[in-house]
DNA sequence: ATTATCTATAGATCTATAGATAATGC
DNA sequence: ATTATCTATAGATCTATAGATAATGC
């Protein structure tokens, strides 16, 4: 097993539970544990346990692979929602912990936005330099993300995903639309 | 000093540094230091760390002590944005903080939406026992609390706040007069 | 010979408690 | 006398490192 390798193994153990528990609540000895490695070598590798929060840690959304047909308000949402039902890694549901817990959270908020925003801006085909409209449509799948995902809220049972995609779909759209912004 | 004050001085300490930093990043010593008494003494009025953080941590968004003339929609993200502007604690920022970092995340979560949703069901005057909409009100509120306050991406730069208050208000009055919810 | 990995442990926390002292009310 | 508060410290972590051993490539 080269290092290469093993490095991997390591900040796959890492990541889940740095997004679970976060940087605090998570310790070198839980990722060795996950990794099955000693501790002394997750050090080893990653130097610190800051430097390997900050290679685990994603730092950007999932791209969307298959630019459909269907308007990218509701392909944002509908991202989201498919990524609840499958129990895949949510990006937008990690993101605040990522911010508020890395070891400095002003730099982490700065390169969260750097990255996310010209991302979304992309995605709607917002040219303008304040991208007010990205921000607000990173601030709404925010929002859909903490429901599904962090407070569970928007279960199946309170809102079926059909019925969920149509109606947070149309906000999404809204904001892309709006002129006034 | 009678203990019922001191007890408050240390809840009053701890609150801002929970919020802040975390349960995991917050030391009994910060807080003995913020309220200006020993460590010891905050362990003996609060029993444990685990205790403390839950009767520091707020559990249910301030209250709307005016309600006036607007809409409840454009109310509700007005309310949100001018906590901003005077920089005032914002429940909705913190809520995700409190159920991930919470010493039983699942126990907070589920408390969370059992004193957060039917609040805004009242606001909205949902009456439906699903409470679809105020779920969905509430989906939208984190992510504004998130977009202003935890990513700092709805800058007053990038958006002016009657501007703001315009347009997301819009769509939470959207999901509040969505009929097919 | 070099790289990968481990054991053992130093040094620095952290929560929690025991027991002492200072302040308060009768 | 009782309550409020402190000092001192036990016991349990945690990160990080030093030095030893096992595996690998020449």
């Amino acid at each position: 097993m080269s290092e290469r390798t093993t490095r991997e193994t390591i900040l796959d153990a890492a990541r889940p539970l740095f997004a679970e528990r976060g940087f605090n609540g998570t310790t070198i000895r839980d990722i060795a544990d996950a990794a099955g490695v000693s501790p002394a070598l997750v050090m080893k590798l990653s130097g610190s346990k800051a430097e390997l929060f900050q290679a685990a840690a994603p730092d950007s959304p999932g791209l969307d692979p298959d630019p459909s047909e269907e308007l990218p308000g509701y392909r944002l949402v509908r991202a989201v929602v498919e990524r609840r039902n499958s129990g895949d890694y949510e990006f937008w549901a990690m993101a605040p912990y990522l911010v508020q817990e890395a070891p400095e959270p002003e730099i982490a908020r700065a390169k969260m936005t750097e990255r996310v925003v010209p991302r979304i801006a992309a995605v709607i085909g917002e040219q303008t330099p304040e991208k007010t409209r990205a921000r607000m449509v990173v601030t709404l799948l925010l929002g859909l993300a903490s429901g599904l995902r962090t407070f569970e809220i928007l279960t199946p049972q309170a809102i079926d995903s059909a019925k969920l995609i149509e109606a947070y779909g149309a906000l999404v759209q809204k904001i892309i639309d709006d002129d006034g912004l």
